[in-house]
DNA sequence: GTGGTCTAGACCACT
DNA sequence: GTGGTCTAGACCACC
């Protein structure tokens, strides 16, 4: 995975998982990588892996049990919750940019039709 | 302005200016505000106004006369550079995200057509 | 190293590092020193040394990784650009001075067979 | 005139017009032209160009006649000097970069045979 | 007044 | 320890 050296890895990382949540790379109740694994998986230090659960975890996206690793929650709302905030929050910025940059609806959806 | 404290503020400001120039905001030749202006404009430090317009200029998008200030080039093809750069970043991040959150096309359709 | 005071310290700095890539001081691949180290090496200020890493980066000479440092890139035909590009603007500047001041072929031959 | 953006404009145009009285264009005597035309002749700041006479006056190139304007010394060894000066350093620093980049005396001499 | 450079010192993300 | 950003404040060349 190529990094955007302008936005924190562990941000990147972060939006990354909750992708594969949402499209269902990984499941509720899965046992996720270890922080070494996914250090390796995207070749990032252990530290900054470390971080990333922990953000998630705060997220209350994952939970830790000692000496068994990190696991996916099993609570059932928490996938809509991060669509809808993801997917908002994305229109929203895409959204404000085009129309900054004097988009009219109609050539959005010209654009959509053609390019998606 | 609030920054997103997650993006370098200098690189916010040139995103903020580029539209202003697509806005038609600024115009072609325009000199531009000073670097202490730009600072007090954007409660920034003037070294850090000083950045921004030299990435500009770098971009091709200003230039500086000695002693005078900084002026919009007046290179026409600048314009519809820089707002066919912007768009297709935006466009190609919004569809990335969009497909990978699960959206159709005929979704996305609907959400342009009901909310922008 | 004494700096002409007419110059930019920076300019100055990422021309010896150009000459010490083409001596073969500095290696393809090297890691470059930490900016900190850089600043020691030429008494200059750390922010001084992070913009001389910054040109350079642009100009595609080094890259960084995050954390870990700068290092020269690995690109094999960068050494040749950047030797023919300071030859012919050191030759061009030469050619220039020495012709306004009226010397002609024969003496600038005789003068670096008994010189140089 | 195309000014280098690194070097102080004066430096600049303080070269050009020793490179004139070296040339020719300007004579032992001449009445130069007032600062207001130098800085028409250069677009630069009759300041600036006020800054040019009083370096030449101090090195004793010029001379000023309160009411009558800056004339070119009567001082027939200066020329000499000029030359003498600038070809030195012109060619010292010539050498030490094209040194640094690894030329030989042979391709030095074949290269201004082929392009001078 | 204008931008450009430089120093000093701080905080941050990442290794 | 690594580079990146930012602030604060200074000096300079040029207008």
């Amino acid at each position: 995975m190529e990094f955007d050296n302008n936005v924190p890895i562990y941000l990147q990382v972060i939006k990354e998982i909750k992708q594969d949540l949402i499209q269902g790379n990984l499941l509720l109740g899965d046992k996720m990588l270890s922080t070494r694994d996914l250090a390796l998986k995207y070749q990032i230090n252990p530290n900054t892996a470390g971080r990333i659960y922990r953000e998630l975890e705060q997220e209350g996206i994952c939970y830790t049990r000692r000496g068994l690793g990190t696991f996916v929650t099993d609570d059932t709302t928490i996938l809509r919750k991060i669509q809808e905030d993801m997917a908002s929050e994305s229109i929203d910025s895409f959204f404000l940019t085009m129309r900054k940059l004097g988009f009219s609806k109609e050539e959005l959806l010209r654009i959509i039709n053609d390019k998606y």
